[in-house]
DNA sequence: GCGGAAGAACTTACACCGTAAGCCTAAGGT
DNA sequence: ACCTTAGGCTTACGGTGTAAGTTCTTCCGC
């Protein structure tokens, strides 16, 4: 090393104006949740460790559990930051302004943003466990329950037809969106190519009709699918609405 | 100790036609990955480790090895063998007999037993990546697909019609199922009890409608409306079918 | 019976993980 | 000038998956 260069002369960086690099941002918690949902964004979450993301904030691990209780908690928060977001998206409503469905359908489309926006993220919000049973994913707040529920309420639906709505609201896109988001991680997934030579040893294969829709298996519909299947799912909650 | 009454008298069981307990299963791999389902079922996922599944078996961590190539593909097998079971399964039926309704709802019937029978383990199912994009859960071998399309097709459907009737039900039977059995799971969770005296630090609480829909919210309807979402199901299946 | 080969388990070792407990330094109030 | 306190660092412990090497057991050809 000649005379180390890699130390900052943090006197030096004062007198320049610079803010030394320590202690400036005294590593708030929101800020330590954030990385940890860029991490898994960009990474995913297995590599997700306390050690490593302490390396990303420029601090040792030890540091964040004076903002954050543990791991554990660390990724409910993680739920926690990406159900805020989608707070602050301006097409969803806190009530209905031109009817129900209109109402569900920006609910419906503010959750697949967010799903696709975070694919490997998102899987936290479904199998991270719920504090309440009937708080069910990925509606994982019971803000959220409440909007939906008074949205509904507000427009004639009777308290069962809510619920029942809500549910069958929640599973759909549970569903839906888990499904669609795999499939965006399959594409990311580890590349997992052959090496010369390498022969991938295959067991017998004879599933013919797999085999010739191979294409129509593969097409990403799911963009049409989900519009169709939301609307589906709407009219089933009307008939419920009806019904009650 | 008296005499040592743990210690079992290998010649004296030898003699008494009894096998040496040592050796005599030579710790195949079925016998693996079931005591690892039975671990989840009982302990749950995150118990489960290599040194654990050892002990189990009375064999230390490393000897798994030999038959397993690693955790990871530990857990890939007990997918497989859950799936594998649903094979066994009388009510299932390899191709349509009373028409593809009756076909598809004892195919869903039988899933959601299988998911019912292990709530601890089929979020496995579901959340383990896939080796193809439409492979998708829970359906999650070739040989289903192969079934579920071959099945459609045979009663009249095109193959875009058996495609889309597949995206359908697998995202149906994922969304269902998952909320399911997670409230199951939810029942048997850390009990967190308060201590004496130890007050839970509530964040003020103003949600009069979660309030007062609690008790309808927490019913359980699982069974009924699976049985309803997945007769609309069918008939949404049946629209694809005429159309196409 | 015996030597050797092969199989199946055990032992050791390493890097990494979450986190409990304590220490050190620097800023701010008195 | 002192003390408090915040905010980070260091160390340490038990646990994890697993690579590599070792030891024991069993069986087969002679």
């Amino acid at each position: 090393m000649s005379r180390g260069d890699d130390i900052v002369d943090a006197d030096a960086d004062a007198v320049a104006g610079k803010e030394p690099p320590s202690a400036r941002l005294p590593l708030d918690r929101d800020r330590i949740v954030a990385a940890a949902l860029g991490f898994i964004d960009e990474f995913g979450l297995p590599g997700l460790s306390m050690r490593r993301l302490g390396g990303i904030l420029g601090v040792e691990a030890m540091s964040l559990y004076r903002y954050v209780p543990g791991r554990e908690n660390l990724l409910d928060a993680v739920v926690e930051s990406i159900l805020e977001e989608m707070r602050l998206d301006e097409e969803l409503l806190d009530e209905p302004r031109d009817g129900w469905q209109d109402f569900l359908q920006r609910m419906a489309h503010g959750i697949r943003r967010i799903a696709l926006a975070h694919p490997q993220a998102f899987p936290l919000v479904a199998s991270r466990p719920v504090e309440a049973p009937w708080l069910r994913p990925p509606l994982r707040s019971v803000r959220w329950v409440e909007t939906f529920l008074n949205g509904l309420i507000s427009e004639g639906f009777s308290d069962d037809a809510a619920v029942g709505a809500y549910r069958g609201f929640t599973s759909f896109l549970l569903g839906h969106l888990l499904l669609e988001v795999s499939t965006h991680g399959a594409d990311v997934g580890p590349l997992d190519v052959l090496e010369d030579g390498e022969q991938r040893n295959e067991k017998p294969w004879d599933y013919p009709t797999v085999d010739r829709l191979q294409g129509a298996l593969s097409q990403d519909h799911a963009a049409i699918e989900f519009e169709e299947a939301l609307e589906d799912l709407l009219n089933r909650i009307a008939l419920i609405n009806a019904e009650s």
